[in-house]
DNA sequence: GTAGGGTTAG
């Protein structure tokens, strides 16, 4: 490594005054070592960096930790020309040879400031490491994203100690090598190295990834063992965990049972709700975390939008994104692509296409949701045309996760309908299937395909292999709003019209608009939060539809899933 | 007392 402590190019350098008051300075400061340190602390985490090496230029040279202190404040200014200085220092002021904690500063430094080539460089150098040398390491390459270098300083270390495992654990949790990780936590275990609050919280995730809550629920155990359960990273990750696994009854125990909750508890909560079919309840929530003094951040917003979409509740999905605007995350792009799909659902495809249109950097989610977007609308032309532009950036292909293809496979689907071409539908609902068995629209796109083209063997075949793989399909929705308040109808065939609820809804489909509204207003059949459901079938709902006063905005989102 | 790790989302 290459280490000059003479000026290099044009850059201005502070630390060359250094020399200087090395010969000159012998004034004893009066005040003691700790406010010194205190004090230098203070000016380095606020990023004064030159006002703190200049105020004790020479209590640098006789307290180590100074130097540590120093090192620290370099991370955030990113730049390896400066921290080049800083470790020739480090060398000309003995340290570098006498300190084991300056020395883990500069590999953690140059880690952290993402020069992991000058890290490895520095650390074969090292003349004396320690386990906290090669930890740093493994966390150096887990951050770099390279799994297998982070695996070879892991298993080549003479000794370990819990935080080695935990960087380990957490880094093939990171990249959803979860059961290695799960693996590896039992090894742990057996070895007798006791979990703590990082390695639970770690390993909770990974039980999450695999949805194996009957996992989960020993590491829970552990939890309580070692008392844990009031600890906030580790009573998210288990919440989150128990959510996934599709028990939100138990994730919810675990969050109401906590003292105190911050904003990540509150998203666990909002985003479990949102996630397993209670979007209802989401609004109720996010309105109570607000009250409790907590800002929503990004997070929050993007499972409240969400929510909102899915209850097709345009008018609050608005107000949630001025609220974005007011937060200064309407730039975010999860909060964004968020935005494209609750417009999308809520009717009002332009505004999806305005939320595009104010993005700066794209990603695939987003994307894709503006794909999703037009297929959702039959504009299957528009879809693919803006498939092919995507095409375009290379880098965007390799960044598109698994659901992207998802999504791209459905839109083409929905394309295949419009030009009713059913070989080519089968092909590509194959591939959907293959990809994910249990997508109810797919299955219902293709036997209406297949019954369009009168091939009523295939859909007899679509049927038997839906109900093999005891696939449910969801009913299509339909929704009328009026006064912020989500009227929803879900259609139930010819059959459903002859029960009790029925015959109510064609007894209040003869009435005049008026008396329609009002007798939706006092009849309340199911009453989460603002939504009301009743069952008709398709007529009474169209008829329903017809009959809304003007400024009342109705909707008709279909079949849940692709296509209109 | 000067060094390292964990949670939530589109």
């Amino acid at each position: 490594m290459a280490i000059g402590v003479r000026r290099i190019g044009g850059e201005k350098s502070w630390f060359c005054h250094l020399h200087h008051f090395l010969s000159t300075s012998t004034e004893n400061a009066a005040s003691s070592i700790s406010d010194i340190e205190g004090e230098f602390k203070s000016l380095c985490s606020t990023g004064r960096i030159k006002e703190a090496f200049n105020a004790y230029n020479a209590e640098i040279w006789t307290d180590q930790h100074l130097f540590s202190y120093l090192i620290q404040s370099l991370i955030p200014k990113k730049s390896l020309f400066i921290a080049k200085q800083l470790h020739s220092l480090v060398i000309t002021s003995g340290y570098y040879f006498k300190d084991k904690f300056v020395r883990n500063h500069l590999l953690n430094m140059y880690i952290k400031m993402g020069e992991i080539h000058e890290a490895i460089a520095f650390f074969n150098a090292m003349p004396m490491r320690n386990i906290m040398s090669h930890n740093i390491l493994i966390n150096g390459h887990v951050q770099h994203g390279d799994l297998e270098s982070a695996i070879n300083v892991f298993d080549e270390m003479p000794e370990r100690n819990v935080a080695t495992w935990n960087a380990m654990i957490s880094g093939l949790v990171h990249f959803e090598f979860n059961e290695n990780g799960l693996f590896l936590f039992r090894e742990m275990h057996g070895l007798g190295f006791l979990p703590d609050e990082f390695t639970l919280g770690s390993v909770l995730r990974g039980c999450a990834g695999l949805r194996a809550s009957y996992a989960g629920k020993q590491v829970h155990a552990y939890v309580l063992k070692y008392g844990y359960e009031f600890n906030l990273v580790v009573g998210s990750s288990l919440a989150h965990m128990y959510m996934k696994s599709s028990s939100l009854g138990e994730g919810e125990r675990v969050i109401k049972v906590m003292p105190m909750r911050n904003v990540v508890a509150w998203n666990t909560l909002i985003a479990g709700n949102a996630q397993n079919g209670h979007s209802e309840g989401v609004l109720d929530l996010y309105n109570m975390m607000k009250m409790s003094g907590l800002r929503p951040d990004k997070i929050t917003l993007v499972s409240v939008i969400s929510s909102c979409a899915e209850l097709a509740t345009l008018f609050q999905g608005q107000q949630i994104h001025a609220e974005a605007i007011k937060a200064g995350a309407n730039s975010a792009v999860a909060v964004l692509s968020s935005l494209i799909s609750m417009y999308s659902k809520c009717g009002c495809l332009e505004d999806s296409m305005k939320a595009l249109s104010d993005c700066e950097h794209l990603d695939a989610v987003l994307w894709s949701s503006m794909i999703a977007a037009y297929g959702f609308h039959g504009r299957g032309e528009e879809a693919v045309h803006l498939f092919e532009q995507m095409e375009q950036e290379e880098a965007m292909i390799r960044s598109m996760p698994l659901e992207a293809d998802v999504v791209i496979w459905k839109t083409l689907l929905s394309a295949c309908k419009i030009h009713r071409n059913a070989d080519m539908a089968t092909r590509t609902a194959e591939e959907i299937l293959r990809l994910n068995p249990q997508d109810s629209a797919t299955y219902v796109l293709l036997s209406n395909i297949h019954a369009s083209a009168k091939r009523w063997k295939d859909v007899s075949k679509v049927r038997t292999t839906m109900r093999d793989r005891n696939v449910k399909k969801e009913p299509g929705l339909s929704w009328l709003e009026v006064k912020n308040r989500i009227f929803q109808f879900s259609m139930v065939g010819p059959h459903g019209a002859k029960n009790a609820l029925g015959k109510c809804c064609k007894k209040m489909f003869n009435m005049n608009h008026k008396d329609v509204i009002d007798y939706i207003l006092v009849s309340q059949i199911k009453s989460p939060s603002n939504c009301i459901t009743f069952n008709l079938i398709d007529e009474e709902v169209e008829g329903l539809m017809d009959t809304a006063p003007a400024g009342c905005r109705a909707r008709n989102r279909g079949y849940s899933g692709v296509g209109a």
